[in-house]
DNA sequence: GCGACAG
DNA sequence: ATCTTGTCGC
């Protein structure tokens, strides 16, 4: 279960085949109350990274806690190797967390990924805790054109399976590609993000977590 | 061999 | 992601 952070290209795709069996794919709970959102920044002396994590309540989205994370620690950034980027950081931010969530948005794909686990997959097997894709853009996967209003969406299809769904979030904005990490699915992962997504492209724990690392990793 | 390629 | 200001469109 625990391995070393820093490894090869080939090291990191073998791992990744071995850890993808263990992903387990299922409805969210029913009863979630504690959402969070997920995000890590590197400034530009790439040798340190920052991570934060923002809780809200749920359904009712009341800010409710924000940890941020800064520390000596660099991976490079390879299509298909993020979470090997970005987790180190976020283990250490979710230690300091004072309350567990009951699901995370993790900035980047779950399943909808080469080997079928993305960062959020990934991260939800360290963590032991449902977890769920938001990606800005696609990686891997086919899909339809999305409508234009929010709550819209197409799925997005992957080596003949349904990894995840490219969801509209605000009228007229790029959709994101949404695809669940671990102890989750598609569909309650869908409904879920668009209940996160108030005012704003992101979901808001994500969008707190990445305003959080921006004012870390540049100036203010 | 030629593109594609989360953040 | 990061480097960076103003600006066109709904």
């Amino acid at each position: 279960m625990l391995h070393s952070w820093n490894l090869s290209p080939q090291e990191a795709i073998a791992l990744q085949k071995r850890l993808a069996s263990s992903v387990v794919l299922k409805p969210l709970p029913e009863e979630i109350t504690l959402v969070a959102g997920a995000d890590v920044g590197y400034p530009r002396r790439h040798d340190r990274a920052v991570a934060a994590v923002a809780t809200y309540t749920y359904p009712g989205l009341e800010f409710r806690e924000l940890v941020r994370f800064q520390g000596k620690f660099f991976y490079p950034y390879v299509p298909g190797l993020l979470s090997f980027r970005e987790i180190p950081l976020l283990l250490q931010a979710f230690e300091r967390l004072q309350e567990e969530p009951d699901v995370v948005l993790c900035d980047g794909q779950g399943t909808a990924h080469p080997r079928r686990l993305g960062l959020a997959s990934h991260l939800g097997l360290w963590l032991n805790l449902p977890t769920v894709g938001c990606a800005k853009t696609r990686l891997v996967g086919t899909h339809g054109r999305v409508g234009p209003r929010r709550g819209q969406y197409r799925s997005l299809l992957y080596q003949g399976d349904k990894v995840g769904v490219v969801l509209r979030t605000r009228t007229k904005v790029k959709p994101l590609y949404v695809s669940p990490g671990h102890l989750a699915e598609v569909e309650s992962s869908r409904k879920l993000v668009e209940r996160c997504c108030i005012q704003y492209r992101l979901p808001e724990p994500i969008r707190r977590a990445h305003l959080a690392v921006q004012r870390a990793v540049r100036g203010a």
